[in-house]
RNA sequence: GCGGAUAUGGCGGAAUUGGCAGACGCGCUGGAUUUAGGAUCCAGUAGUUAACAGCUGUGCAGGUUCAAGUCCUGUUAUCCGCACCA
């Protein structure tokens, strides 16, 4: 009985107290925020580390159970980084310009501002509940004035140099939100936040051209370590492909239609032309088209589509041809029907395209159904039964000078000589369209900009930022889709900053998306009003090192704000291409009954209710460990409970800790091994095995019956990531030196990790017949001999020949017999 | 249709490079303790079997190998992304 250390210094297992984490939580929570611990230093002679975690929006139905998967996953990052000695940025903050805060103001008639602050205090509540180790005095919010001043500054720098624009087009328009859409939030052909209708509206837009960084943002993909999966998607989504201008002239006409394509080998082939119905070219030659009645009611049907309806797949082809038009295929002055259809989209390319039915599944189709003529260019297949689409292993026929080559041979060939003739160029195209920018609704930054009948469009001097929205009393939208800022005419008309005439403010606001966009970079100097962040804090501080969220993110937030930072580094505002280095991504929560968590189901977990009925360090390890972090899961409440027996055992750990300082020899490989496990798996984000090795070790500490101080120690730093609260009062009640979160993170000796006697698994072909014992270093005789020993060896082998023997140091050894 | 991922006990899931399948947790069964248990502790828990002997077993069908959850070929199902992108 002795050496044994207790609570109250009396026997074994008496007086320790209870463990109640909603006594422990607070206090911690409280002596952190006092201390300032977890702000990152201003001494910039420490290697820094900058962990980000995506802001929430506040929204007014609380914090989701999802949201800490994300924080509590970098928190133990960040924590860990700190114990490595790293001087950790790890900040929060809310981006609450949007829509449900709106609609939600509107319906029960409080300022969206109220809303805001309300929700963002709710939200603060519980995100400091949980203990996690923001930097607090960081915290940005992407509604106040003196943050979103920035963002406007951006917008007008973006303004400055050409790549904000506004263009009358057709957007996207969700018919229930009453606003535009970028096409980054149109998700199968419906609004991607309420599941509405979206359809086409023309109207006059702010647009930034992303387009102009399609290429920066694919290549430099390969410069950063992002998961793979969103690399994959933003490749697909950047879309690029390397074809092939080529200009068709129309019979009789001077007039050029361009088309692109990625085939023009097959360009003899073309044996008619498709134009988007909404080509400029078609009302342009009206009075030519004979059937004129029939054109325009096939375009009327197809501007009444809802886009989810026109990108229906597998719908039967439509297609009405322009009578009274030929087009002349440029290579060998045959005169070619033109059409329209639905199935050629304006948004890519030219929205026009030359139909090569023979090898080209699309035309195919079209050709058969219209009865359009299919020539064969490339041999292979039989396109009479289906279009030849294969590049590998084609011969040109058909085509002039291009017989007889090569697909890829004929490529380079046939647009050298459409350069030559004038006839056409290279050209790469891409997928992504231009971010369209304007929303017209009244909660988003203003956008800073007037209207001069003089001057034009004239941004808002520097100075005379921010452009503050105006209090309302009616924030409703028009159906007619007008921002509710157009209806304040005191707000609206203002005079010119260049002329000093009368102007009109745009009344549109930005998108929800503007102010995220850049939100890493004050994080670094929050307070600075002479510019967004200093430049030798953004040298220290970026890149974000490590940079966690939802996959929902990628073609949308992740990408735009790639974009704003790219822009933001060549007019050298910030000192990297790239914002961040590293990029992960956390599966969701679903609910009990493996269905997607939401209040009309039903199968909502409150965070508050764990964090009340278990406590935060129990939610936080429960989130870490129901499974892998990058997969989707369902809520389990027994799991929760299992996490919190496990503290359970951790805390009564004090009664078997004796008074012993480095590591026993009977643990000393349990500790070394674990070292290594745990740092490895939470460098992985394996938080699910790095926990389950924490619980092994634990199940070693009371199978051995009593601990050593250094074993409790060590165990309490690799813990204190997952549950920091508990760990620093064990630390504190064991009476180790200064606060936990000031310790220095374990080291393993390799060397260490495996026991000097270690089993050997010994199979008689291939099958495992005995398990032994043998010391590690053993060599194949050694083990050979004792595996000769065991009976349930030798009566495997008894009277046959051993033809074989393998052996896998430290794993099996496996005799081969006949 | 294209691209990506996944498939392992009653459940969530483990298994660096091919090397003892089912770690860890939940649940369940039995026992101890308790006035009580949604507390704690002990034992058991893939299937089959009288068995701590064997045999079978990682969606399905083949193959490579001394050895396959892992590699190869084919196939099915589910999920995610894109979706007439010329």
């Amino acid at each position: 009985m002795k050496g044994f250390f207790t609570y109250n210094s009396g026997g074994v297992s008496m007086h320790i107290k209870e463990y109640n984490p909603r006594e422990i939580e607070k206090k911690w929570q409280n002596i952190w925020e006092e201390k300032g611990t977890f702000r990152a230093s201003s001494d910039k002679s420490k290697p820094k580390f900058y962990a980000l975690v995506e802001f929430p929006y506040p929204s007014g139905d609380g914090l989701h159970v999802g949201h800490p998967r994300s924080y509590t996953a970098l928190d133990i990052i960040a924590r860990k980084r700190r114990l490595e000695g790293y001087n950790v940025l790890y900040p929060i903050g809310w981006d609450a310009f949007g829509l449900p805060t709106e609609n939600f103001a509107i319906k029960n008639k409080i300022h969206p501002r109220i809303v805001t602050e309300r929700n963002v205090a709710r939200f603060r509540n519980q995100l400091k509940s949980l203990g996690f180790s923001f930097d607090w005095s960081r915290e940005v919010n992407t509604t106040d004035p003196n943050y979103y001043r920035w963002t406007q500054w951006i917008f007008l720098k973006l303004f400055e140099h050409g790549l904000a624009y506004k263009a009358e087009i057709p957007i996207n328009w969700c018919t229930e939100c009453k606003v535009g859409l970028a096409n980054e939030e149109v998700v199968n052909g419906v609004c991607e936040r309420c599941g509405g209708e979206v359809i086409r509206k023309v109207k006059s837009q702010w647009m930034l051209k992303i387009t102009e960084y399609a290429e920066k943002l694919l290549n430099d993909l390969d410069t950063v370590d992002y998961i793979e999966k969103v690399k994959v998607q933003q490749r697909n989504w950047i879309g690029r492909s390397e074809g092939a201008e080529v200009e068709f002239r129309i019979a009789g006409q001077d007039i050029i239609i361009k088309v692109f394509t990625t085939r023009p080998d097959t360009l003899f082939g073309a044996t008619y032309m498709v134009l988007s119905p909404e080509h400029p070219v078609v009302s342009q030659l009206k009075d030519k088209i004979t059937n004129w009645d029939q054109v325009e009611k096939y375009r009327e049907e197809a501007m009444k589509k809802s886009d989810f309806e026109r990108t229906e797949i597998s719908k039967e082809k439509t297609g009405v041809p322009l009578m009274g038009l030929m087009a002349v295929n440029p290579v060998n002055n045959k005169e070619i029907p033109i059409w329209i259809s639905d199935y050629v989209l304006m948004s890519y390319g030219t929205g026009a395209i030359m139909a090569v039915p023979a090898h080209d599944t699309r035309d195919w189709e079209f050709a058969k159904k219209f009865g359009l003529p299919i020539v064969e260019v490339v041999k292979g297949g039989d396109v009479e039964k289906e279009a030849y689409t294969d590049i590998e292993s084609g011969v040109m026929v058909n085509s002039g000078f291009l017989d007889g080559l090569q697909v890829k041979e004929a490529i380079p060939r046939i647009i050298d000589w459409l350069e030559e003739q004038g006839l056409g160029r290279r050209k790469v195209n891409y997928k992504l369209r231009d971010w369209v920018f304007s929303r017209q609704r009244y909660w988003g930054e203003p956008i800073p900009l007037v209207e001069c009948e003089k001057c034009g469009w004239v941004p808002i001097p520097e100075d005379q930022l921010p452009l503050t929205l105006p209090e309302v009393e009616n924030y409703m939208t028009t159906d007619t889709g007008e921002s509710p800022l157009a209806n304040i005419p005191e707000w609206v008309n203002t005079t010119c900053p260049k002329c000093g005439g009368p102007a009109k403010r745009e009344t549109d606001t930005m998108p929800q998306w503007a102010g995220s966009s850049w939100y890493f970079l004050r994080y670094i100097d929050p307070h600075n009003d002479k510019a967004f962040a200093d430049m030798e804090e953004l040298k220290y501080w970026l890149p974000v090192d490590w940079y966690n969220g939802g996959m929902e993110h990628t073609t949308l937030h992740l990408l735009y704000s790639r974009f704003w930072h790219k822009f933001l580094y060549d007019i050298g505002c910030v000192p990297t291409p790239e914002p961040y280095k590293k990029r992960t991504s956390h599966g969701m929560i679903l609910g009990e009954n493996n269905e997607k968590m939401s209040k009309s189901r039903g199968n909502v977990i409150n965070p508050d209710d764990i964090v009340e009925e278990f406590g935060a360090d129990t939610f936080r390890v429960y989130e870490m460990f129901l499974g892998a972090f990058d997969q989707a899961i369902p809520w389990s409440q027994q799991g929760v409970r299992g996490c919190r027996r496990f503290l359970e055992r951790v805390w009564r750990l004090q009664e078997l800790v004796a008074d012993e300082e480095g590591y026993s020899p009977e643990l000393e490989t349990a500790m070394h091994k674990a070292i290594k496990k745990v740092s490895e798996d939470f460098e992985r984000m394996k938080f699910n095995t790095a926990i389950a090795t924490l619980m092994s070790l634990v199940n070693d500490f009371y199978d051995a019956g009593r601990i050593t101080r250094g074993e409790f120690r060590t165990f309490l730093i690799l813990l204190n990531p997952a549950a920091p609260h508990i760990t620093e009062e064990l630390w504190e009640i064991l009476g180790f030196e200064g606060m936990l979160n000031e310790q220095k993170w374990p080291q393993w000796d390799e060397e260490k990790t495996v026991e000097d006697m270690i089993e050997i698994a010994v199979q008689v072909n291939g099958r495992v017949r005995d398990v032994i014992k043998v010391p590690k270093d053993a060599d194949q005789q050694a083990v050979k001999d004792v595996a000769m020993e065991s009976e349930n060896i030798t009566k495997f082998i008894e009277g046959k020949k051993i033809v074989k023997e393998i052996y896998v140091p430290g794993k099996i050894f496996n005799i081969v017999v006949k």
